[in-house]
Parts: C-alpha cells; sequence; structure tokens
RNA sequence: GCGCCAAUAGCUCAGUUGGAUAGAGCAACUGCCUUCUAAGCAGUAGGCCAGGGGUUCGAAUCCCUUUUGGCGCGCCA
C-alpha cells in the first residue's frame, strides 16, 4: 500500500503547523489562534511541488503582512526528515515547497514493490458501503440511462474499493407492485391476440407496447398453447409472469455481464412484500405519528419534514406505493444488513424523489445523510454529428444491447467515465468506434502498448528490468522524466478524492493525463540504446507507468493490451 | 406557478472544493519517423468564464438577481 504522496502532505502541514507554533512561542508571532491553511499542489510548476497559503489566512488573525509571515515560518520551519528539501515565497504571500529527488525515487520503488495493490489505501477503514445500480426495470429491455448508469456505478464501486471500503454491488429487482401488473396485463392481451385475433382483444391503455412483450407472449404459446386461453386471468397472468419474468431477468444479468458488471446481490423487491418488512416499516411510520388516513389511502406526513406535499403510502385499493416498498427496501439496507452507508445512482428524473426518500429515513428513525444519491444526466447519443435517438434496426430507442453491439465494451465503459454524472453528455458513436487518436481509451491502452513492446525489443537484446539503486534512479532528472514520476506519485490521493466526491471520471481524465506523460517521455528520451544504468532506470520508470496504466484499467475492467 | 441541475475557446469538456498568467482534446495552420509502435510528439492561433450586483487580501468557484437551456412537481416507478 502506497501513501508516500499522502504522507509527505502529512509532513509538511505538520512542519508548518510547527513553525507556526514555535514562531508565536519566541515572540515572532503575536499571540493567536493558528489559521486553518491549506496545501496544495499549485496549477504552475515553477510555483513548487506543493505551496500553502497559511501566511495569507493568518494575515487577519495575526494583523501583519502576508509576506512577512511568510518569512518568519520559512525561518521557522524544520524540514529535516520530510521530502522536501527547500522552500520559497512567492506571490502574494504563497509558501512554495520543492521535493528532494528522493521522493520520486522512493515513489517508483514503492510501485514496483506494490504492483497490482498500489494505489490501494484504507481510507474508506473497510467502512460497510452499498453502491445500487442500474436497477432497471425487469419488464423491458434495458436503456441508455441504464448504460451510463452502469458504467459509473461500476467503477464508482471499485473506486470506493480501492480507497478502502468494504463495497457491495447491488441491483435492485422490481419485481412487484404496479408495473408488475401492468406488465402481465400486457403480456395477457398479447398472448389472448395470439389466439383470438388482435381486435378481440384490446391492450391496456398504459400497457407496455414493446415487441419484446409480444416475442415473450409469443414463446409463451409455443411452449403452453392455448392452454391458458380459457384459464381464469389471474391464474393466466401468473403463468406468464412467471415464464417471463426469470427470463427477462436472466437477459438482464447476460446483457449486463456483457458489460463486465457482476453484482453481488440481486435484491427483489418481492421479498420485502412477503416477509413482512413493508408491513413492519408502515407500522413503524405509524407509530412514529407520521401517517393518517384519507380518502380511504394511508398518507405519509412528508410535509411534516419540509416537503410541499404529502405522500400516498397505501393505495385505496390496498396495495403499497413503490414510495413505500422503497422505504422498506432502504430500511433493509441500513438495519437489516448493516450497511453505513448506501449510494444510490439513479437517474436525473428521479432528482424529486431525493429529499423525499432521505426525510423518510430520518422519519423511520434512520440517518437520511447516510444515504447519498448519484444522479446521473441525460446522454445524448451523436452520430455525424447529428443527434440520434432511435435505432435504425428495431426503430424503437437505442438500449444497452444495441449499443453493446456496435460499441466495443473497452470504449463504453470508458466514455461514460469522461463526464461526471452531473453533467449532461454526449456520446459520440463514431468517436467510440474509432481506432485512432481521437478516441481516448485508445490513446491510453496505446502507452501501455508501448511499454510492453520497449519491454519485448530489450528482452530480444537480453535486457531485463532489474532492480535499480537510489543513485541509478536518480539520473531521471529530465522534466519529462519528473513530471511523469510526479504523477504516478498522486494515483493515491487522485483515487481517494473520487471517492470522496463519488466521481470516478477522475480517475479516467487521470490516466489520461499519465498516458499524455508517457508519450511525452517516450518522443524526448529513449529507453532502448543508452548506458546500461540509464537505460535500467527509464525501464524502472515504464514499469511504474506501466503498473498504474494497468491498476487504472483492470480498476475499470478495460483491457490493457500489450500490442496493438 | 414552485423546485432541482446546468451555462467556461468554433465544438466536446477540465479547472485539485476561494489562490498565482483560466487549461486539455477535437476542428484549422506549421513542423518531427534510416534509432524502442507516427494509434505518438512539438509549435501557432483561438476567452467580456451568459449579463449585472455583492462578500474579501484574492471569485470561473460562495451569496443575490436577470436571461437561456434540461428535468421534476401522479393513489406512475
Amino acid at each position: 500500500m502506497s501513501k508516500l504522496a499522502l504522507q509527505a502532505t502529512e509532513e509538511l502541514r505538520d512542519a508548518i503547523r510547527s513553525a507556526l507554533q514555535k514562531a508565536v512561542e519566541s515572540g515572532s508571532l503575536p499571540e493567536a489562534p493558528l489559521p486553518e491553511f491549506s496545501v496544495e499542489v499549485p496549477a504552475d510548476r515553477a510555483h513548487g511541488d506543493w505551496a500553502t497559503n497559511a501566511a495569507m489566512v493568518g494575515a487577519k488573525g495575526f494583523h501583519m503582512p502576508p509576506r512577512k509571515i511568510a518569512q518568519i515560518i520559512a525561518e521557522n520551519i524544520d524540514l529535516s526528515g520530510t521530502y522536501f528539501d527547500r522552500s520559497e515565497i512567492a506571490g502574494p504571500g504563497f509558501l512554495n515547497f520543492f521535493f528532494r529527488p528522493k521522493f520520486y525515487t522512493d515513489v517508483l520503488k514503492d510501485v514496483i514493490t506494490c504492483g497490482g495493490s498500489y494505489g490501494r489505501s484504507d481510507y474508506g477503514k473497510k467502512e460497510k458501503v452499498m453502491v445500487e445500480y442500474v436497477s432497471a426495470n425487469p419488464t423491458g429491455p434495458m436503456h441508455m440511462g441504464n448504460a451510463r448508469g452502469g458504467a459509473l456505478g461500476d467503477c464508482l464501486a471499485s473506486v470506493l474499493d480501492a480507497a478502502g471500503y468494504d463495497v457491495t454491488r447491488e441491483f435492485y429487482v422490481n419485481d412487484a407492485g404496479n408495473q408488475i401488473d401492468k406488465f402481465s396485463a400486457s403480456l395477457e392481451a398479447r398472448y389472448l391476440q395470439i389466439y383470438l385475433g388482435e381486435d378481440a382483444v384490446p391492450f391496456p391503455e398504459d400497457g407496455y407496447q414493446g415487441d419484446d412483450i409480444r416475442e415473450r407472449a409469443r414463446q409463451f404459446a409455443q411452449i403452453n398453447g392455448d392452454r391458458y386461453v380459457k384459464a381464469d386471468s389471474a391464474e393466466r397472468r401468473k403463468a406468464l409472469v412467471d415464464y417471463t419474468l426469470p427470463r427477462n431477468i436472466d437477459k438482464m444479468k447476460a446483457d449486463l455481464e456483457k458489460y463486465r458488471i457482476c453484482y453481488d446481490v440481486w435484491f427483489r423487491e418481492s421479498t420485502i412484500h412477503e416477509d413482512g418488512e413493508l408491513t413492519e416499516t408502515i407500522n413503524i411510520l405509524k407509530d412514529r405519528g407520521m401517517t393518517y388516513e384519507k380518502d380511504g389511502a394511508l398518507w405519509y406526513r412528508a410535509t411534516a419534514r419540509g416537503a410541499e406535499k404529502d405522500e400516498v403510502l397505501v393505495r385505496q385499493n390496498g396495495n403499497p406505493t413503490y414510495f413505500a416498498a422503497d422505504i422498506a427496501y432502504h430500511r433493509n439496507k441500513f438495519s437489516k444488513r448493516g450497511f453505513s452507508r448506501v449510494i444510490d445512482v439513479w437517474g436525473a428524473d428521479h432528482h424529486g424523489h431525493v429529499a423525499r426518500m432521505k426525510g423518510a429515513m430520518d422519519a423511520i428513525g434512520l440517518d437520511g445523510s447516510k444515504l447519498d444519491v448519484v444522479l446521473i444526466q441525460l446522454v445524448r447519443l451523436v452520430r455525424a454529428g447529428e443527434v440520434v435517438r432511435m435505432s435504425k434496426r428495431t426503430g424503437k430507442a437505442i438500449g444497452l444491447a444495441d449499443l453493446l453491439d456496435e460499441v466495443p465494451v473497452d470504449a463504453a465503459r470508458f466514455y461514460f467515465n469522461l463526464r461526471e454524472a452531473t453533467s449532461q453528455m454526449e456520446f459520440d458513436l463514431d468517436l467510440a468506434v474509432q481506432q485512432d487518436s481521437q478516441n481516448p481509451v485508445y490513446y491510453v491502452q496505446y502507452a501501455h502498448a508501448r511499454i510492453c513492446s520497449i519491454l519485448k525489443n530489450l528482452a530480444a537484446e537480453g535486457i531485463f528490468p532489474r532492480d535499480c539503486t537510489d543513485e541509478e534512479l536518480a539520473q531521471l532528472n529530465s522534466p519529462e522524466e519528473i513530471e511523469l514520476c510526479r504523477h504516478i506519485a498522486s494515483f493515491t490521493g487522485e483515487i481517494i478524492a473520487a471517492a470522496q466526491n463519488y466521481d470516478p471520471a477522475r480517475i479516467t481524465r487521470y490516466v489520461i493525463e499519465l498516458a499524455t506523460l508517457f508519450h511525452k517521455f517516450y518522443n524526448a528520451r529513449r529507453v532502448k540504446g543508452e548506458a546500461e544504468s540509464l537505460t535500467a532506470a527509464r525501464l524502472f520508470l515504464c514499469r511504474a507507468t506501466a503498473t498504474v496504466l494497468r491498476n487504472v484499467l483492470s480498476m475499470f475492467k478495460i483491457t490493457a493490451p500489450e500490442s496493438m
């Protein structure tokens, strides 16, 4: 496990704090509470490796000009034993710090030692976190929103895992409630139409129109014939649903597997209904005085928690609403299964549901702030510069399965993690299948293939990777080499930041930058044909780079080809 | 009408949680392969950070307001 860069930051923070303390004690600074300062990587390389604003934020409390305070901090700071060797005062009062070369050599050795676990940390302290994503209705095929949510949710789960959380991936199967009733009514109509004719059997007004429903009814008819035409409706619908639902779920599983998404848990909504948890949950709300009856329905007092209107829990016809089941489901996640944090990935059209659900968690005595919802904005598919809405083949909206027929999984997973969830994104179908430099996933994979190629060519000459001394690694002092090392060093911190922000897109951008820095190095310096010790040192750097590339790609379940 | 999210280069987007001269990629133009993969690299050009006010040492970032887009406000899920 490597945290050298994080460790270096902490050392620096401590050193600055001690310097301030010391300056106050010695009377160089007046008696005042120590300021809350930050330590960060400056945008401009000339401003050092790390910088602090301590002097500027301290100006008010100490009643002193920032540059004067910076001067005093610089005089009092003790950098011995840290990875920094000098500081500089700059601009309005920034204090800039510079790494010792040893920092870079330690980072590279650390990467090689850790290998596949480089980047992982124990930041999350094994906290039990659930990520629930996709959770598409089993009544029909998955759409583009599911595709984006799938890639994002899955990679978010991986990021949290790498940051040291105990992660469970879950799919919530809506196999109960109203939409299943609609589903069965639609199947029933299609089935009867086969035998009685389309005109004789009206299709339910709010039924599911899709061809997949017709197809399932046809399959069912092939197996069962007209046996259910004369059966009573309830029996017929049950048989149809019992036949169709498992097949639809299997189809979703297969499509998602193709997309390299495997869940730890497929949680069925019906279990909440059957094992009494739904009733239990509603009773909790009743006991807490959060419900009332009106017009024959049971209502939840959402207004008591600041909402604009109350919500129905149990309909006039006795059926519980989706909302009621969802409260019970989330109660199950927290209370029954002990997750201390739950992340739901939803489409942005569900945003109205967020505050309601959090409020409901509070209302049943849990903590709504432990439920985080990542809202996925819409995806616009674009082909040849035009927005694409429908599939040419089916005439229906393009679904996940259609997308994967056209776009390689590597590209799809990478692409959907290029932009953060909160921004609407454009998915360029031409670009995603394009196998050249414009396609970022190829750009990254190409960097990996290049390194493999270097290793192969050197091996053909009898030169193999070996360990290097600090002196040898210290030869990696060109700007291209140092920039590459610096970026490699920041990997662990990037994963933690991505976990904190629920933003796997950060890692995608990180790895593109890593590829860029490697390509720059590759064009400016040579590995083969240098003095033996320099070749060995650069080879060491190449291996470290390849390790990080592989760690990112395998984390996102994208292939890292050895040749292209 | 009320609420949520957004607006940054011609296009697609970053901007490290308030820091130093706002950055990439694409598109345009100019260079670099007899040496490890040119699916690469170097360079030129491109900006009233939607408009206006405020907060402070300092704002693309926080607050208010206007404009423009997307979405939501069911006994649907």
